[in-house]
RNA sequence: GCUACUGUGGCUCAAUGGUAGAGCAGAUCAUUCGUAAUGAUCAGGUUGUCAGUUCGAUUCUGACCAGUAGCUCCA
């Protein structure tokens, strides 16, 4: 007999080898029902697991993250055996659960069109109706060769696997059999409501020199009102989207004629971008950051001593003949200009840090298919710094430029939405990053050791590092439940050197300082576009392009609307007036869809009374008040944030 | 760049192998109105662009341009 822990630490005894299955079966029909997977001493494993020892036992079902992941992944192989049905040449990839369903990668010679896709989903019903059984074996790597002689891509796997030393496991559910490490459910059954959501390209081992493959994506629950409700979730989100939302408030269009990547902002977006424009150059003056403007091209001299010619020059738009010594190219970035004023002058170990800081355009060549919204642009303007320090002084200045981070985000309002990612080098890709063991051995570790001291919680990715050195990104996710870099922090070991870059020390010698490179409010367009899914467009009133409209009722009020407007400009409150011979009822309904923070109306009782009806976003109708109190009111509440 | 999908007036959408219709927005007129849409009239389109098939294309085919999601990339 073993002992086995379960829930709120309830002990039973069960007979040894008995699996997990067996005992879910005895804690109730219900959970033995919705049991997809079992955590043993920890770890996620099949039900159908013997128990041998002693041991903790928790039953997952769906409501848990890891019982989830188990339910998708045996999705996952519902959509591979309706596929190898419908299209026996298939060959098969890989097919995992992610974040909010799963997905399957197929090489077909035709890739699946929307068509296809509903037949798909059609046969996947079939097979969940037939519930077969999912069964588990395993066998020697020869004999596993043998059995998926015809799937190269397992083939590889199954190599990487033996390579370990493991047996090799495979899953199967009725005429279908899979490579496949598990955990799975009992029965393909329990995958009642499914939904295949699109369609698209994806190389093998995400390399694009491989062959692209064919991914379905799909999602899937175990209630058909769970399903409704998250393609409703889905369909609320989008409607935060600032690419929409962006173009319905006016904050900005964009046009065939002009070009990809290339939006163009209206009176509003460029009022909002100026506000933060301001308010971020002000903030990093008191913070002893010094402004630069540089020029937007430089010769290719320029980018060829930096090494951004060699590692970034198809990201930059040329002007001229490349293989001309007279071309030009637009900035992609700022850090060679900024350098060259530093190097403009000799340099004092007394004067470091010099913290440079230009609110800076940018022109990235991006390919045709990354443009997104005002998340991926080619003309962008980045709040671009460069600290310049003596390497004892590193800690301090990284340690500086995260709290400017954090505040910035305090401020704008995404300190909880925000995570930070540590991006190292690739130790392996020799060609995108600077070749110096050493060196980035060296900063990485250093850099680490900041961010432990500083405490701030960060996972590590490998082979997102900058050419010249690791970063501190700061990570969001869109509406779309991508992630995009906000803002990031860099240390660069190499740049300095190679722009000969020195200062004098106490000793009197030249040394070479380290640089940051650093961002606060990350490029104001992505920033913007982040603000307005945060907000759904109804931004803070600080941001608001328009804070308050003056809504008369009729011409009669007029007069006393424009000396309202005088009084509300003077104080410095952006608002405007709504002359238009509409009725009341109309012009409410229209400054709501814009997302006004508040709107004043003002009729003949106004008048007599010499008061304002203040309507606030999302209160409505909220009284009476005299003109004196309500800008006192909104000013106090603009103020709040405590930057102007 | 690759994969799938999409492109009809400023916006949202309808229709069709025989050159298109609605709502909103706009203009004009009337209405001077009390907390989310006043009414009428008018104007607005070479159906993304360019080819091809066809007696005839907005509809079918191809290329290109642009958009959306994903992949690769993102200094």
């Amino acid at each position: 007999m073993i002992k086995v822990t379960l829930k709120d630490g309830i002990v039973k005894e069960f007979p040894a080898g008995i699996t997990a299955e067996e005992i879910t079966k005895t804690l109730g029909a219900e959970l033995y029902k919705a049991a997809c997977a079992c955590e043993i001493n920890g770890r996620v494993c099949d039900l159908r697991t013997p128990l041998t020892d002693d041991c903790a036992l928790s039953i997952l079902t769906f409501e848990q993250e890891s019982g989830k992941k188990v339910f998708w992944h045996t999705a996952s192989h519902i959509l591979a055996q309706a596929v190898k049905r419908l299209y026996p040449a298939a060959k098969l990839a890989i097919g995992p659960a992610i974040d909010n369903g799963f997905y399957y990668d197929f090489d077909v010679e035709q890739p699946f069109s929307a068509e296809d896709i509903g037949k798909i989903e059609n046969e996947m019903k079939r097979i969940v109706k037939e519930n077969p059984p999912v069964t588990r074996f395993t066998l020697s790597p020869e004999e596993a060769r043998e059995k998926m002689k015809d799937e190269p891509y397992k083939l590889e796997l199954i190599d990487e696997h033996a390579a370990d030393g493991d047996d090799i496991s495979f899953y199967s559910q009725g005429d279908f059999t899979d490579l496949c490490a598990g955990p799975h459910l009992l029965f393909a059954g329990a995958v009642k409501a499914l939904k295949l959501t699109q369609c698209t390209g994806a190389y093998w081992r995400a390399d694009a020199s491989n062959r692209q493959l064919c991914r379905v994506y799909g999602t899937a629950f175990p209630k058909a009102a769970q399903l409704e409700e998250y393609l409703t979730k889905v369909e609320e989100a989008k409607k935060r989207d600032h690419n929409i939302i962006g173009r319905q408030l006016g904050y900005f269009t964009t046009s065939e004629t002009v070009g990809q990547g290339l939006p163009l902002f209206g009176p509003k977006g460029a009022k909002v971008l100026q506000i933060l424009q301001r308010f971020i150059e002000d903030e990093e003056e008191k913070r002893g950051y010094q402004l630069t403007k540089t020029p937007y091209m430089a010769k290719s001299d320029l980018y060829k001593q930096s090494g951004h010619w060699a590692h970034y020059k198809d990201g930059m738009f040329l002007l001229g003949d490349e293989d001309s010594d007279d071309v030009m190219a637009l900035r992609p970035m700022t850090c060679p200009f900024q350098f060259t004023i530093y190097n403009s002058a000799m340099h004092s170990y007394r004067e470091l840090p010099i913290r440079y800081n230009e609110t800076s355009t940018l022109f990235r060549n991006e390919s045709s298919g990354e443009m997104h919204g005002l998340i991926r642009i080619r003309q962008f303007t980045l709040s671009e710094g460069h600290i310049i320090a003596m390497p004892e002084q590193l800690a301090q200045e990284f340690t500086g430029a995260v709290d400017l981070c954090k505040y910035i985000m305090d401020v704008i309002g995404l300190s909880e939405d925000i995570y930070y990612r540590f991006s190292l080098r690739d130790p392996d890709d020799k060609e995108k990053y600077v070749d110096d063991d050493d060196a980035w051995d060296n900063t990485e570790a250093k850099m680490r050791q900041i961010l432990l001291d500083i405490g701030i919680p960060f996972t590590e990715a490998l082979g997102e590092a900058a050419f010249y050195g690791p970063k501190l990104d700061l990570q969001m996710r869109n509406v779309h439940g991508k992630e995009d870099t906000l803002f990031t922090i860099q240390v660069d070991f190499c740049l300095a050197g190679r722009m000969g870059m020195t200062y004098i020390d106490a000793d009197g010698e030249k040394k070479t300082p380290v640089v940051v490179h650093r961002s606060s409010i990350g490029c104001y367009e992505r920033t913007l576009a982040m603000l307005l899914e945060k907000y759904a467009g109804a931004l803070p009133l600080w941001l608001c392009p328009e804070q308050v409209r003056i809504l008369p009722i009729s011409e009669r009020s007029r007069e006393f609307a424009a000396g309202l407007l005088k009084s509300l400009t003077d104080a410095g409150i952006r608002a405007s007036v709504d002359t238009r011979n509409e009725k009341i009822g109309y012009k409410i309904r229209e400054a709501q869809l814009e997302k006004l923070p508040y709107m004043l109306i003002v009729g003949e009782k106004e008048m007599e009374a010499g008061l304002v009806s203040v309507r606030r976003r999302g209160d409505g109708d909220v009284g009476q008040q005299s003109p004196d109190e309500f800008i006192s009111k909104v000013l106090g509440e603009i103020k709040e944030k405590n930057i102007f």
